[in-house]
DNA sequence: GAGATATGTCAACAAGGCTGACATAAAAAT
DNA sequence: ATTTTTATGTCAGCCTTGTTGACATATCTC
C-alpha cells in the first residue's frame, strides 16, 4: 500500500499526534476498489429483476429467504437492517406474485415462516448464478489461499458483534 | 469452496448442459459476505454525515472530488454512474455549504472543474480515516499476499472495460 | 387475566435514483 | 461564418426504498 509509506516515514522521523499511524493513513485503494466492485457486482441482477417488476430490495429478501427456508420476519429484519414497514412492502409483493410463501409458525403461531416457492427458488438461483459468474472470473488464476484471504477480509469487515451470526448464516455452522 | 465440489462431481460423473460448471454453482459465501461487509462498511460514515445534513450520495461525490482535484462533471458522472440531475442535486448542496468549489475549465471553458475546499478536504479525510480503521482491522494479521489477493479480487470484480480506468483512478498510473 | 411479543397496517415523509424537455455557452466542424 | 456538437444547468414529475409514529391483532408467557 503505497499510501502508507510516507506516513510511516513521517512517524518514524518525527512525532505525530494520532494514535496509530497505519490506521490514520487512508487506504484509498481498498476504499475505492470496494466502491467500484460493489457498484458493478449489484448491477448484474438489475436487468433480470426489471423483467419481473422487482428491485434490489426484492432481490435481497428473496435471496435470504431462498437460502434459509423457514426464516422468520424478525430474523430477516435483523439481516437486512431495515424497518418492518420497508420489509413488508417488498415482501408483500413477492408473496402476491408467488415467489415467496408465508406459513404460520408451528411452535410459535405468532411467527411467519417464509419459504421461497419453486418459482422463487428459480429466480433466486438465476440471480445467484449471475453474480457467481463474476466472482469466478475474479477468483480465476487465484490460489486457494487467495480465496481464503478474500473471505477472511470480508468477514472481518463486518461488525464484530455480528460476525458469529453471519458465519452461521453463511457457512451453516461456526467455522471460519 | 465447498459449494463447487458437488457440482464438479456431478459434471465429472454425468453430463451437464451448462457451459462452465464451476460458475454454475452459486458462491453463496462470497455473495453474502460481500453484502454484509458492504452494509457495515458504508454505515460508519453515516453518523458523521448526518451532523452535516449530508447523506451517502454527498459522501461519494465529496470523496472523489477530494481525491481528484479538478475533476469534471462528466468524469464524475462516469465514476458514479448516475444521471446529471441526480448528481447536480447533491453537488449543489455541497457547493452551497462550502465543501466543494466549481471553477470554469481553462482549456475548455464549458467544463466545470471541481475542487474540495479546505473544509471539504477535512470532512473527506475524516470519513476516509473512519473507513480505513475498519479496513486495517480486517487486514491485521494478514500477510502482504493476503492484501494483494483482496485488492486483485476487488479489481477483477469490476467490469473489464472499466478496469484500466479504475486502476488509473485508484493507483494513479496503470499498474496492478 | 395481564403484560410482553411477533407481526401487520395506515399515513406521511425523505433520500436519492430516474425520465423527458428545454436552455445556454463554448468548442468543433463545415 | 454558420451550423452542429458538446458540457453543463435546470424544471417538473415520478419511482424505489428507506424512515417515523401510531395503532391493531393474535399469541405466548407469567
Amino acid at each position: 500500500m503505497p499510501d502508507a509509506i510516507p506516513a510511516l516515514k513521517a512517524q518514524q522521523s518525527g512525532k505525530e499526534t494520532g494514535k496509530d499511524i497505519l490506521s490514520e493513513q487512508p487506504a484509498y485503494d481498498l476504499i475505492e476498489l470496494f466502491f467500484f466492485a460493489y457498484r458493478d457486482f449489484v448491477s448484474d441482477p438489475d436487468r433480470i429483476l426489471d423483467e419481473y417488476g422487482f428491485g434490489r430490495a426484492h432481490h435481497r429478501v428473496l435471496h435470504f429467504v431462498s437460502r434459509q427456508p423457514g426464516l422468520t420476519i424478525a430474523e430477516l429484519l435483523d439481516i437486512l437492517r431495515i424497518t418492518k414497514q420497508s420489509l413488508n412492502r417488498v415482501l408483500k409483493e413477492l408473496i402476491e406474485k408467488g415467489f415467496i410463501e408465508s406459513r404460520m409458525g408451528t411452535s410459535d403461531r405468532r411467527q411467519r415462516l417464509l419459504f421461497a416457492t419453486p418459482q422463487g427458488h428459480d429466480l433466486a438461483l438465476k440471480l445467484a448464478k449471475l453474480q457467481t459468474r463474476r466472482i469466478m472470473r475474479a477468483l480465476s488464476e487465484m490460489e486457494p489461499e487467495g480465496k481464503e484471504a478474500v473471505s477472511r477480509y470480508l468477514l472481518r469487515l463486518i461488525d464484530p458483534d455480528d460476525r458469529t451470526h453471519v458465519k452461521q448464516l453463511v457457512f451453516g455452522s461456526g467455522k471460519t
